[in-house]
DNA sequence: ATATGTGAACCATTTCACAGCA
DNA sequence: TGCTGTGAAATGGTTCACATAT
């Protein structure tokens, strides 16, 4: 379950990638505070889990901090970001046009990590051609063309799920090499696409079983939530 | 990372739980296609992931197949139905209704599950008051009678981050024993309370990083993805 | 003295292999 | 025989403990 990223010498856990970009997150706007050095066990403590967990995850990029002094916080975000890559703006598309869609054609979140949403794609003539957030709508049939033009590198695919499967193929046959997947289908990509499912239902499901559950027994092991 | 689901005598990996809410979800589209049996390995083909894996996953919640013959696919959803508690209906509610927050509001997708969005949330009082996919708003502060009188069970945070920490709580204190929560920040909540949290950014952020890397050099595990 | 970086130990989950039933 | 159910082995990730550097 969850793929794993083994670049050059070290293979850095799919989970451990998720914390890193977390931290890169958190700890800009601890340099916005003003705040220059941190040992881990400090920012464990701001960052939510273990010392040795925020080490460990730092030293799948490098060895950024000093023996018996800490991080220097403006060096920790200059190399999280050359090496989660996020020093290079990414663009990213929106397939299907929905609610959903639209949210996340407006999310305010993105350009924290330097990606921004370049377009939308549907097939519904009322909203192709309008824009939303200040993002265009393109009928889905010029995907490969306007894909050309602006170059996005990862989709967000938010359609029904019975066309799921066959909007992925045609976001794929336009050059998208990742694919964050809302559709409550599985969807099958060639091995050289990378695939993230968010399924909002199995998401609310769990949750509500897990309370449920541990309502009657209060019985589980504790530790830090995903 | 995760907790675990431990009752009666075994415990669940939360993971397990997810794949299992899935089953339940597909295999009951094989039921309106009239399939009545079926074996773990025909399942697999269908639902992904390894025929031992379905089996497992399912004999968490009981022994529910025959063997030399495999699963009648209505007692299959009966049994899933019933272990999974999905057979109570349940509520949720939505706090926060921006954009995200009514996306989620109308959301079809909860129903396959048992689950009603039963009110919205908001400080707005343009938003208070009003409907939106035939679900009220309500104002933040009238959330305790609300929440008395619909005896939601989870709410869905998708406040801004800089209030999220606040508003769980007065969540909480309405009752609520789990918590999706859409904001970027970690909520720090009692261990009786339930947290999953869908970081948007993160998720896209995770994505782009693992689709560009590789992109570059050809060289990682592949397996069933997240 | 103090805090990092990391191999080794540990632990949870997935996979395997086969015992147990129809 | 065929397929499920499940202990046991393997895998992979997290935690620990200490060597290392300032």
């Amino acid at each position: 379950m969850g793929r794993k990223i083994c670049s050059e010498k070290t293979c850095i856990p799919i989970d451990a990638i998720r914390r890193l970009i977390r931290y890169y997150r958190d700890i800009k706007v601890l340099h916005d505070k003003g705040i220059e050095v941190i040992s881990s066990f400090d920012l464990s403590e701001i960052l939510g889990g273990s010392p040795e967990q925020i080490r460990k995850d730092l030293s799948y990029l490098g060895e950024f901090g000093k023996r018996g002094v800490g991080y220097n916080i403006k060096s920790l975000i200059t190399n999280l970001e050359n090496r989660l890559r996020l020093n290079v703006p990414a663009g990213a598309i929106v397939v299907g046009v929905g609610r959903l869609g639209m949210a996340l054609m407006g999310y305010a979140g993105f350009k924290n990590l330097n990606i921004s949403i370049v377009a939308g794609f549907d097939v519904d003539k009322e909203k192709v051609g309008k824009s939303f957030s200040g993002i265009r709508v393109y009928h889905l049939r010029s995907i490969k063309k306007v894909c050309k033009r602006l170059d996005p590198e990862v989709a967000i695919i938010s359609v029904p799920g019975e066309v799921a499967q066959e909007v992925s193929e045609r976001v794929i046959s336009a050059g998208i090499k990742g694919i964050l997947n809302f559709a409550p289908v599985r969807l099958s990509v060639p091995s050289e696409v990378w695939i993230s499912h968010v399924d909002l239902s199995i998401e609310l499901g769990a949750l509500l079983f897990c309370s449920r559950v541990s309502g009657v027994d209060e019985d589980r092991k504790s530790s830090t939530s995903s």
